[in-house]
DNA sequence: TTGTAAGCGTTATCAT
DNA sequence: ATGATAACGCTTACAA
């Protein structure tokens, strides 16, 4: 005489199921399966009844009986290479924003820069049969991209562009980025131009490709200038690669930073040390961070369109989840260059 | 005559199930699941056999038909108030370290510092049927207290101590940490102290709270001293507000600022304006952000321990998954003064 | 346009 | 210690 059903029963979650949606809605399960999923076949009036009961109820479908019924998980995986920058997190942000609302279940893992830290990952979250993959880049071990074409999940790379055929990816151009940042430190009357780059990651390594690629059409290009470590970027890391390369190289009169972090701690070693910036050295970051307008002097950086890349990736992964293709695989999201004291 | 099972069944997933691999080992499916579980009562030499077959077929548990027959997700939910803040993404990581390997599937929430984000965040991710919360703080709305507590979930809080009955913590004092702050600049001989705060939320309260007893204590509270705000804390607001303050109340000769970016902002426009840090007013930050040792002049702070608190609290999330009760319910992980140069 | 029947892959229950 | 059986809550296939 209690309620119709078993409370006690383990094996049950106590929520209201479709079911009882259905009975309230006087309508067959299918039916309101097919109403609450906006399933066209459905005559409004009913839609609207089972509209009702499902909020009477507060009924919320099981993921877990639709994933097994369907044989389709609604879990997309994210694989970012670092969660300390906030440009992943801007990212991550907007593809939340995106795929949530539409029921999807966002899965992160993040590789610390790591090529085998990122197969591993890949290798674990392939056991949630995710809908989805929106990975970073384009560089990774063998395994990771057979697992990737074998398992048949459509993939958004982000960040950076590749024409290959079949490949959906969202992001910008990390080699004119470069050139973008030799042009203007050259415009500036620089002649002595430097780079300054850690975790040497493909993007990093790009950007520098096309930095020196400026320099050389200018005939300005200068190997000793050019500063490459695999260390962790960091504000710290920034200022001491800084101070080294104005005490081993001091005709150096312009640096640009593989990003922000870098520079802030040039910046600020500048001013501990007394280098006068742009007076004597001209620094150029990547990425402008909400920082960078306000440090002394307000710096000079690129800004990149990290929010509108996660955006536009996760909406590309939404078209291709529906089984279709996007129209537009290549999605170049550009970058701009923001110059303020520093350069 | 081609393999066994239907490829073509849109309903499958193509992998294969416990119950070939219950075939292959020349047992029951429930033997074969209890095996693979670890379940004891099963003999070793056919846990071996399963243990093979399960190897030779490559065979992964489907999530989603573990989670509708047991009625338990393997998912832990996580809310944090924000990403775009180090400490949190510190916190995360430790989280997934911990969670990841023992297989289970983490799932961020940011509510934005937002009460009702917070609660639409658990009212959705309700739905997953998570094994575990992992929430910050204590300030939430009632219906999500209530969701909370009917869903019997087991729950951790983060950051904030708590002595309720039956709650299990992992933080620090935040009103200690205020308390501290105060202690310091009060040492150091500073008679006009203020507190700025932004993003209100509890924690940034609790710590004024802190702020404000210890000096009422030496008599030195002045109420208009104390600037709130709720507008996102950032390093450009942290600027400003120090400037504002500054102008209209000349004579404060120290700041506590109730995070980092706060007062990086103010550093950086002392340097702009040539306020002499610490020589006209002391400047002392909180959390400890990887750049604060690097600002000019370096940032004192106060150091939280938000990995640890992570770690520790995913530990305790473990325990209570396993049914158990933890031995220490309530975890304070302290906090550490960092004394630089601004202070 | 709606409904019936069956099954997705796993685990709880109860028997042996 | 092992197994037969029946769910778990939903959706696909097909029928009406």
């Amino acid at each position: 005489m209690t309620s119709p059903k078993n409370d006690k029963n383990p094996r049950t979650t106590g929520r209201p199921t479709l079911n009882e949606v259905a009975r309230l809605a006087g309508v067959s399960p299918i039916t309101a399966s097919r109403a609450l999923r906006g399933i066209s076949t459905v005559a409004p009036a009913l839609v609207e009844k089972v509209r009702q009961a499902a909020l009477d109820l507060n009924y919320v479908v099981n993921p877990a009986a639709r994933a097994l019924a369907s044989a389709q998980s609604h879990s997309v995986v994210v694989l970012v290479p670092s969660l300390s920058n906030l440009l992943f997190i801007d990212t991550l942000e907007a593809i939340h924003q995106v795929l949530r609302p539409k029921g999807f279940e966002v899965l992160i893992g993040n590789y610390h820069y790591c090529r085998d830290e990122e197969e591993n990952l890949l290798r674990n979250y392939m056991a949630y049969q995710p809908r989805g993959l929106l990975l970073t880049g384009f560089d990774r071990t063998e395994s990771a991209r057979r697992m990737i074409d074998a398992s048949q999940v459509p993939c958004v790379y982000m960040m950076e562009l590749d024409a290959g055929a079949g490949v959906n990816c969202v992001g910008f151009s990390q080699v004119s980025a470069g050139e973008t940042a030799a042009a203007h430190l050259i415009a500036r009357g620089r002649k002595h131009l430097a780079y300054i780059g850690a975790q040497l990651d493909q993007r990093t390594l790009l950007r520098g490709e096309g930095f020196r690629r400026g320099l050389q059409q200018a005939g300005l290009y200068n190997p000793d200038l050019e500063v490459l470590t695999p260390r962790p970027s960091s504000v710290g890391l920034g200022g001491e690669l800084f101070l080294h390369l104005m005490a081993s190289q001091p005709q150096v009169d312009a640096i640009f930073f593989g990003n922000d972090d870098l520079a802030h701690g040039a910046l600020l070693e500048a001013l501990r040390s007394g280098i006068a910036v742009p007076g004597r050295v001209a620094i150029l970051g990547f990425n402008d961070l909400p920082a960078s307008a306000h440090m002394v002097p307000r710096l000079s950086s690129i800004s990149t369109p990290r929010e509108a890349i996660g955006r536009r990736a996760a909406e590309q992964m939404l078209v291709l989840m529906a089984g279709n293709r996007v129209a537009q695989p290549v999605q170049d999201m550009g970058f701009e260059l923001k110059v303020r004291e520093s350069t």
